[in-house]
DNA sequence: TTAAATTTTGATTATCTCTATCATTAAGTC
DNA sequence: GACTTAATGATAGAGATAATCAAAATTTAA
């Protein structure tokens, strides 16, 4: 088809994301649409952990004319989550939020004050949950861990004006 | 007030666990209310980890004469969290799943097959996750961690059905 | 013990997130 | 380009939770 989407700026790493994408569609005689890419594409772009919605609201931004429902972005990212190429995070009722799981596997440190989201691995961790999944004879299939507290910047500005 | 309402078995450990809950409402000019324990007491009675919903459900059944709202259950819930009498695990959008936080700390392994959920506490991990908070300059609050997976009994089944 | 002040309750409605439906449109195939 | 199939957007529908509000219960202070 013929649009004159803005794709620039497109890295080698996206491009092999895209490839990615492309062959996994293909695998499931699934078909490749404007949409489907825009969706990788912002999620791509975007180093934040969005909400659906927040997804939506950028894309509605960013590529007014193809009037993206918010239905295709449900459908889209349940499709990449089941194909592994994202995660979402569940975060009480709030909803889920969806980052890119191109990237390594990794953990969370939220900032309940300000909701700020860290990331961080630790191999120690990492090691033991494989351990104590099998000890149960538990077939791990994926783990998440997040830490809550008050992050560094926060304590700061609570020590001002506290 | 004057119930016939059936107190019976109550350990001393729900005791305590009681007078706290009536001083935390005390310091907070909340009120006592039978809704209010007969929810704490059902939480202590199941080692289930329950849905507002079920928790709803087993107390229509053992204490009808009260015809508790659901609303009461998801106020009295809250409140229960946000004193961290008790804790939530999110499953995604099918809603949280609550247990009381009196027994000590534990992580989560839950089977994405049949759902059951196994309970584990491994220092190891317990240590780095405040080791890791510290190098972050992170004050920890709470932390929370779940491995997904196929559990041994499901993986039994399968490999005779499948 | 009673009366006043305040909070809680149950019923109901509203909201928010996510899924299902379906007619229309667009991709993939030849 | 025509045919087949899948994807889309709009919208209705579910399910979980929050908000509203009049009635009831609890606490407090006579
Ligand atoms: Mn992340
Ligand atoms: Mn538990
Ligand atoms: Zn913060
Ligand atoms: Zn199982």
């Amino acid at each position: 088809m013929n649009s004159q989407t803005d794709f620039t700026q497109r890295t080698v790493e996206y491009e092999i994301l895209l490839a990615r994408f492309k062959e996994l569609l293909k695998k499931n005689t699934y078909k490749y649409t404007i949409q489907r890419e825009v969706i990788l594409e912002t999620l791509y772009k975007s180093d934040e952990h969005l909400t659906p919605e927040a997804l939506h609201q950028l894309i509605k931004e960013k590529f007014p004319e193809l009037k993206t429902g918010i239905a295709t972005i449900y459908r889209t990212l349940s499709l990449l989550e089941d194909s592994d190429m994202v995660t979402s995070l569940s975060f009480g009722s709030q909803g889920k939020k969806y980052e890119l799981g191109a990237k390594e596997h990794h953990d969370h440190m939220i900032c309940t004050k300000c909701g700020t989201i860290t990331e961080f691995v630790d191999e120690a961790i990492e090691e033991r949950q494989h351990r104590i999944a099998e000890e149960f004879g538990f077939e791990m299939q994926d783990h998440s861990m997040q830490i809550y507290g008050i992050c560094k910047n926060c304590k700061k500005l609570r020590f001002i004006y506290d």
